[in-house]
RNA sequence: GAGCGCGUAGCUCAGCCGGUAGAGCAAUUGACUUUUAAUCAAUAGGUCCUGGGUUCGAGUCCCAGCGCGCUCACCA
């Protein structure tokens, strides 16, 4: 692996050892827990609720653990072996039929059951939970992430929970003990860690114990039918509550490291006790904060407000998503569109600067983090004179407003003025970047665009103009075109102040020739050169572009675009 | 009320182990053969929330206060 090659370089793990980077930190907890505990290997966990499809804050936990992960390996020279496992709660009974599946009829009658018992609205799985589950791990397996995969009905049904369900039969009234205080009244007397799964209904019943035998290691509740029945707590039979289901879950499996969002924080102390009271020892904790929506508001897969992992990557890559949630954890952040372009720059930035860093510098690079030790070079572009530049997205967005096109070729037509060899095969990661900028374009910047008619004055000059470049037919040059613009705004607007003049002396063009030519052609206040604009755009084209200024096509356009949005 | 976090330029923020306050955008001026996607140069802009403390020295560390944000029923 490349951690390996990665220890080798020379001071790297004696400065991570000092390193302030957040994944360093809580590396550095875990040293001390080994240390302390002598254990010789470490496991990481992050859970999932797959009552959904995998959301922004699931990418989110994988990615940070990850870093935490890779971290650790560093400041231990990867001799303790490490393992992270992504839980999926899938045997959480269905509380109620997600809005955006199909066949919700058919789910309806399954409501309450586990989710790996409920019938595949996609009807390509076995259960809605594996169909969850599969979505889960194609998504992080888009991502590169290593990991492994552990489903809770599995862990139930097969067994590998009977220990400790059985410790926890034994325990019972110690957990309750820990669990009661934490309870309203009402709570209190139906409150069990135990949710046996009925015999005649399959649905997970929250029903209180009438009796937990902690020697048989069963429980005795009344059934949906009003019956007694007694069930093991083993095999599958039973699943345990939340709060115990986590402390059971790390003490069960030995988890060494755990996020989670803030919401879950004042839970810590009884997790932690649950875990402490089945003989476990509780795991290294690290809160992160929640997101917010555009409004402020905490971001919830049951709300559907804020962004989805899929819009995010609509507009830019994995990486800038990831340098996202390097950033500050502990802060509440806004994740909304707006922050997609500044996130996708700045991962540039990280990434051109750390070539030239010294280690200590490096360690403390997102990019160090985000690509496990070993970011790839930036994509550069350079000119005629070898100037090097880094493409931004800013630049883009600006390059495909002034362009007015959501045409990939017309865009790299302006790339290869600055830089003539540039090719989507030699730049793929600004390929992707151009398709970026073309839908965030198409989504955010076109629809503030605003386009007006041109008064009687200015049809007569478009008019004018569109006639003086038909006869540039074909014409690839830029400089002639613009002269062209030029002449048609000295005989309409010219400037009468004095302050231009045209190379051969003659009075210049009003400001007011070129603000008619962007408002009405292009519907914004500023735009490109003209003629280079014409030129990379195709004289036809523009032609075609000015007599549907004038009639009014762009306009009505406009409005169908504004309102096919509505 | 409790917990966590934040308060630095007009805006968004960076400032690692305390050592002369930084970036990007915005603004202003200029260069590039009149107007301009991308370039470059320059200018301007700050009581680092307030008050104490530690220190030769505090944006940075400590204490107190003020302001702001989020979380804290149930469910996971």
């Amino acid at each position: 692996m490349s951690i390996a090659d990665l220890i080798q370089t020379p001071d790297l793990v004696a400065t991570a050892q000092q390193s302030a980077a957040w994944p360093f930190e809580e590396a550095r907890k875990l040293v001390e827990r080994v240390k302390r505990t002598g254990q010789k290997s470490v496991l990481f966990e992050t859970g999932y609720g797959p009552s959904g499809l995998p959301h922004i804050g699931t990418f989110g936990e994988v990615a940070r653990t990850t870093m935490v992960r890779n971290a650790f390996r560093i400041l231990t020279e990867d001799k303790i072996p490490t393992r992270l496992l992504c839980f999926s709660d899938d045997m959480d009974g269905m509380r109620k039929v997600p809005d955006n599946v199909p066949n919700r009829d058919l789910l309806a009658e399954h409501l309450h059951r586990p989710l790996t018992r409920v019938p595949d609205p996609f009807g390509e799985f076995e259960s809605f939970g594996h169909h969850n589950n599969a979505m889960l791990r194609r998504f992080l397996d888009t991502f590169g992430f290593e990991y492994e995969f552990a489903s809770a009905t599995d862990y139930y049904s097969s067994g590998k929970f009977d220990e400790i369900l059985c410790r926890m039969a034994e325990r019972y009234q110690a957990v309750m003990d820990i669990m009661l205080p934490t309870l309203g009244e009402e709570r209190r007397s139906t409150y069990s860690c135990f949710l046996p799964i009925s015999p005649t209904t399959g649905r997970v019943l929250y029903v209180p114990m009438k009796q937990v035998d902690g020697k048989n290691h069963t429980v005795t509740f009344a059934d949906e039918d009003g019956s007694d029945v007694t069930l093991p707590v083993t095999g599958g039979h039973v699943k345990l509550q939340w709060k115990p289901d986590f402390g059971a879950r790390w003490a069960a499996l030995g988890v060494d490291f755990e996020m989670y969002g803030k919401d879950h924080q004042p839970n810590t102390v009884v997790y932690d006790s649950i875990c402490n009271a089945l003989g476990g020892v509780a795991p290294e904790h690290f809160v992160y904060e929640l997101f917010l929506d555009d409004k402020g508001q905490k971001i919830s897969k049951s709300k559907g407000n804020g962004i989805t992992i899929d819009e995010w990557l609509k507009y830019a890559s994995p990486e800038s998503l990831a340098l996202f949630m390097y950033s500050k954890p502990r802060e509440a952040k806004k994740l909304y569109f707006d922050v997609i372009p500044r996130q996708v720059d700045d991962y540039l930035t990280f990434l051109e600067k750390f070539p030239g860093q010294i280690v200590k510098e490096q360690l403390g690079n997102p990019v160090f983090h985000i690509h496990g030790g070993q970011p790839p070079k930036v994509e550069s572009i350079s000119d005629a004179e070898n100037h090097s530049t880094t493409v931004t997205f800013a630049m883009l967005l600006n390059l495909v407003a002034v362009a007015n096109s959501e045409d990939s070729q017309v865009l790299w037509g302006f790339i290869r003025r600055y830089s003539s060899t540039v090719s989507a095969e030699n730049h793929p990661g600004l390929a992707k970047m151009v398709g970026y900028a073309i839908a965030y374009y198409r989504d955010f910047v076109r629809p503030t665009k605003v386009y007006r008619a041109p008064t009687e004055q200015e049809q007569a000059a478009l008019a004018d103009l569109a006639k003086a470049l038909a006869e540039h037919a074909g014409s690839t040059d830029g400089n002639a075109l613009q002269a062209v613009v030029y002449e048609v705004g000295r005989a309409h607007f010219p400037d009468l102040s004095g302050k231009t003049k045209s190379p051969d002396g003659r009075p210049g063009v009003s400001q007011t020739w070129f603000a008619t030519i962007y408002q009405v052609l292009l519907g914004a206040d500023r735009g490109p050169r003209f003629g280079s604009f014409a030129a990379l755009y195709g004289v036809n084209e523009t032609c075609a572009l000015i007599r549907k200024g004038l009639d009014g096509t762009l306009l009505s356009e406009h409005q169908q675009f504004l309102d096919s949005r509505a």
